[in-house]
DNA sequence: TTTCTCAGGGTATACAGATA
DNA sequence: TATCTGTATACCCTGAGAAA
């Protein structure tokens, strides 16, 4: 997640909610040094809503300028992969260009213009949809241009064949299999194409790619990928170029190692979030609840608890979310590891469990004990003294949250001296 | 070897409910 | 009552992998 891309959403102004909910959740999944990237199916379960509806706001936001989306295709397979999706903010970025952008579409929503040009209806059902748009691949199957797999890479010939003739094919079948030796999820996979590839690149992008492959796996691995690509990508992409040049093998065991879900770690990175305020988008009621809180169905403060409770620390919604369903961690941080070590193991519906499921209700925090797929053991702060010393599981898990608060308020106010 | 299903991506259309 | 909005469904592409 990045902050910078989350204030910028939230700083948006002139869209319909639900399109500004498809913004939020963009820029929460995206990140400084690898971009955005997440499936629709994905960003339609964070928005609660259907896939087809996400693009209508997709294609919104793209109308509007603040996004563009970037398809791709694996050079290998040309199965198409998740689509890219570069946010205003990001550094040379140029909005998408639509037909729609021919007419007055008025001033981008910003902070310093306010809403949008609100002369034009959203709704297109007036426009009827036309065999010929351009825009529709629908329409246009046959036409779509297929590329062909990259078997050279476009610099080849610039570069000239002096480099790998200066290398003898015995010397460079070598340096392959070198390369492709334990290579996650190939055993067994024709490797020729690879090879193919690994022939064109010169003597220095060769050895490169050889002493790069083992930080670029833990690079994939800690960003909680599970799919390596095969050779053939690495290669031809030349993925080994895309790690950060501040990430190495040290760098990466001290600062980017993965908090297990539902961990000592994991645990202190979600309650430390939790001691923040509620800082998500700021909840609004929709016309059916206003009408139900007029009917007295729903108490005004209960129900803006209720949408607090889901959206006032999306980091934590993102958490639960990855680790239930993907069962991934988060990215380790170093300065809470002190809190980490407060930790202890809680079962799933013991009586402490109970207690902190209620004391989650009555602070207004997200719980995700009631998954299905939640293990039968999570980690959560422990008591300082033995639970039994405790009167009710509730005073254990007390005591246990006042220890981990006092604990986590020193490190803040080291952090901030600092 | 062929066929089918699945998963990744997308758009078009009809419909129901909400709203002005 | 017309218009807008969100959703479901249908349809299209690709390649991988399983089954026949």
């Amino acid at each position: 997640m990045s902050h910078k891309a989350t204030n910028w959403a939230v700083e948006q102004r002139g869209l319909k909610p639900a399109t500004k909910v498809v913004l939020w959740h963009l820029a929460d999944r995206h990140n400084r040094e690898f971009g955005c990237f997440p499936s629709q199916a994905l960003l339609a379960h964070d928005c609660e809503m259907s896939r087809a509806s996400l693009n209508n706001h997709l294609k919104l936001l793209e109308e509007r300028g603040l996004i563009r989306r970037i398809q791709s295709r694996n050079s290998r397979t040309f199965k198409q992969e998740n689509t890219r999706y570069l946010l205003a903010f990001e550094d040379g970025f140029t909005p998408q260009k639509h037909d729609d952008d021919k007419r007055d579409a008025g001033p981008l929503p910003c902070p310093e213009t306010g809403h949008g040009n609100d002369a034009e209806p959203v709704s297109k059902n007036d426009e009827k949809p036309c065999p010929k748009n351009d825009d529709s691949r629908v329409q246009n199957l046959d036409t779509n241009p297929v590329r062909e797999p990259v078997t050279q890479p476009g610099n080849a010939q610039a570069r000239g064949e002096r480099d790998f003739e200066a290398r003898s094919s015995k010397k460079v079948e070598k340096l392959f299999w070198k390369l492709v030796k334990d290579w996650p999820q190939l055993h067994g996979m024709p490797k020729q194409r690879a090879r193919s590839v690994f022939e064109q690149l010169s003597a220095e992008e060769q050895d490169q790619a050889i002493a790069k492959r083992e930080v670029w796996l833990k690079l994939l691995k800690s960003q909680g990928k599970d799919h390596v690509p095969a050779p053939t990508t690495y290669l031809s992409q030349k993925l080994w170029k895309d790690i950060p040049a501040d990430f190495d093998l040290a760098g990466e065991q001290a600062a980017q190692r993965v908090a297990a879900p539902f961990g000592k770690m994991w645990g202190a990175i979600r309650f430390a979030d939790l001691m923040r305020e509620p800082y998500g988008p700021a909840p609004r009621f929709t016309s059916a609840e206003e009408r139900m809180v007029a009917d007295g169905i729903y108490q005004p403060a209960e129900l803006m608890r209720q949408k607090l409770v889901s959206c006032g620390w999306p980091r934590v919604n993102t958490l639960h979310e990855r680790a239930i369903r993907k069962k991934h961690g988060t990215t380790e941080d170093p300065a809470l590891a002190p809190l980490a070590d407060l930790f202890g193991q809680v079962g799933k519906g013991s009586e402490l469990w109970s207690a902190w499921k209620g004391l989650h209700a009555e602070r207004g925090w997200p719980w995700f004990g009631e998954d299905r797929d939640c293990p039968d053991w999570v980690w959560l702060p422990d008591s300082p003294c033995e639970a039994d010393t405790y009167d009710s599981a509730s005073d254990a898990v007390r005591a246990a949250m006042a220890r981990f608060e006092n604990q986590h308020a020193s490190i803040s106010e080291r952090q901030a001296a600092e």
